[in-house]
DNA sequence: GTGAAAGCGCTAACAA
DNA sequence: TTGTTAGCGCTTTCAC
């Protein structure tokens, strides 16, 4: 059943059915019932190829996933975009997915801005000096960015974690506890937010003028291996660490391990603090109270990510916008159930 | 610039222009040669929402996640969808990305078959007795299941893991290094797939006349600390196992954590295998030397399921299609680097 | 081998 | 408050 069909089975022009359908203040009331009735029996659904056509938008939102295809699939990525889809969907957006190596991507974005099968688009993992900021602008395609090119400081939208934030608080939280000497284990610092972690840490370390010593700062992948070797090498150190602060749970599992060997035990001779994007995907059984950890609610900021950019194709005088946000802090402890606090 | 304008410039028709443009045969050579260098120069670009509307297709798959706002993005589905899009791109198609819960997704099956914003789906993590199948048949929407659902006797199309076949394979391989006293780590059983693993540990079993003891099958969440108790009861048992067979890389971080504590060592005392999905996600920088590793390579089933998909779209007469994707097997040793071969 | 013209199913300016 | 009419930019018959 299209329109054209109903508007016949109705007596009334097309004219009048589309704008009862969409809520048009010109229509009699009693005719828009009338519609809105025989719409739901005939269960006439619009042509959305159709609609997107005669308007103009195309009601969707493309996310460019940067990725050459022997990587493996970041599952931030994954959380970040069910929480964007939620949004879309509220607003009757659809999400677009497509991978981009860094050859591909610039073709593919002139793609989009030239047929227009997106109204947006999010930019996902910022480099340093990333193109794809200017190449946007120069296209005129609404954005949001995913995270910030430190490096660009032109005006544009952007959705970031406070990682330096989170990381301060952190250290200060560990530094409150009584630790004088914190071990960091960091992402590679020359990505973003690995940087800018480390940045909080360092803030927190000169508030208190507790001096940072390069023996107790790591950085490589996040793996399991790395943990365990980080946190080994520190504790065999002079000055060995009385805390750990841990970019990630799967390097704190191999934190754990080094700190087992050593004949300590956690949460009695020593700290530990996991500072992690990817938590709750670990964390579905309780896995880790003898762990004190901090979760960055990926989930949320794909969401508002998602909304600050339908707000700006709606209402392009809004750009830029951005937001930066707070970690929310869950601690636990190795006693009891996890309890959740602000630092 | 659009096909009018294009046509225009070159004193064509839009037909002709259009002809040319889609390798349509009757058109001449001279003059496709001649559109198709002007369309480059002009850098035109068909409107892909006029092409749908005009052609009846969305050149779009859709990709419904069973997912509550709650659960956590399974990175599975985003090695999955990688592989996926690879092919959709391949082929002039994109994905759209919707996340459904129980509730929700009937109704969204039927918006997608009135409205027409889909040319087909794919079922993600079919449940026993999904309702999905027999919808998607009633609606004649065009579809392929990734995995199966074992109560439905009907004729659909399916790729899925040969999780059997691969965990017969595993504990083969273990029983011919000599192990008898084999532990099986498993996800939960009441999921298929876990289901199916267990099947073939147990034929492998059976076939060499092992007898299967429960205390040496273990079933629960994929996290490091049910591998941990796991492997603890197992090893406390009066038949300790001289292997572990292990479905997660996850789960296997708590086994070698148990291993440890038992005063045991890896590779000399005791074997282990892992047979994961996300093996991949986790395997970046050689970090499991030490186990035996068996990957499931899901995104190339992304990517053959996408495949089935197109060619059933384009030619419905094929359905059903089928796909069992074997496990390649990687071996790797505790004393050098990981090598490839085949139990 | 090329072109004219009629759609695809909707929206939106303009009239009434 | 409703209807008439003209698109949106492409594809596809049908005629030449």
């Amino acid at each position: 059943m299209n329109l054209k069909q109903l508007s016949l089975k109705l007596g009334l022009s097309q004219t009048t059915v589309s704008r009862a359908l969409n809520n048009y203040p010109e229509v009699n009331e009693h005719t828009r019932e009338r519609v809105k009735l025989a719409a739901l029996k005939h269960n006439y659904r619009p042509n959305t190829r159709a609609t997107r056509l005669a308007t103009g938008r195309a009601m969707t939102i493309g996310h460019i996933l940067p990725m050459n295809s022997t990587e493996t699939f970041n599952p931030i990525f994954g959380e970040f975009i069910a929480g964007a889809v939620q949004a879309y969907s509220k607003r009757g957006y659809e999400l677009s997915l497509t991978l981009a190596n860094e050859d591909s991507e610039e073709s593919i974005y002139r793609e989009l801005a030239a047929n227009g099968t997106v109204d947006g688009v999010i930019v996902h993992s910022p480099r340093v000096n990333d193109m794809r900021i200017p190449l946007l602008q120069e296209l005129n395609i609404p954005f949001v960015v995913h995270g910030r090119d430190f490096n660009n400081l032109s005006d544009y939208s952007w959705l970031d974690m406070n990682n330096r934030r989170a990381f301060y608080q952190a250290t200060k939280l560990l530094i409150d506890l009584g630790h004088q000497s914190i071990c960091l284990v960091n992402g590679r610092e020359t990505l973003n937010f690995a940087w800018r972690r480390r940045l909080g840490y360092l803030d927190a370390l000169g508030d208190e003028k507790i001096a940072s010593d390069t023996a107790l700062m790591h950085t490589g992948d996040l793996t399991e291996s790395n943990g365990y070797s980080a946190a080994t090498k520190a504790l065999a150190n002079g000055n060995p660490p009385t805390a750990f602060l841990v970019a990630s749970y799967v390097v704190a599992l191999g934190v754990r391990r080094a700190i087992h060997h050593a004949g300590l035990e956690m949460g009695r001779d020593i700290s530990v603090i996991i500072h992690d994007d990817e938590l709750s995907y670990f964390q579905n059984d309780g896995d880790i109270p003898q762990f004190t950890a901090t979760r960055l609610s990926v989930r949320d900021g794909g969401e508002l990510a998602a909304t600050m950019l339908l707000d700006i194709i709606d209402e392009p005088s809004n750009a830029p916008l951005t937001a930066l946000m707070e970690a929310p802090l869950v601690i636990g402890a190795s006693t009891g159930p996890v309890k959740s606090g602000t630092a």
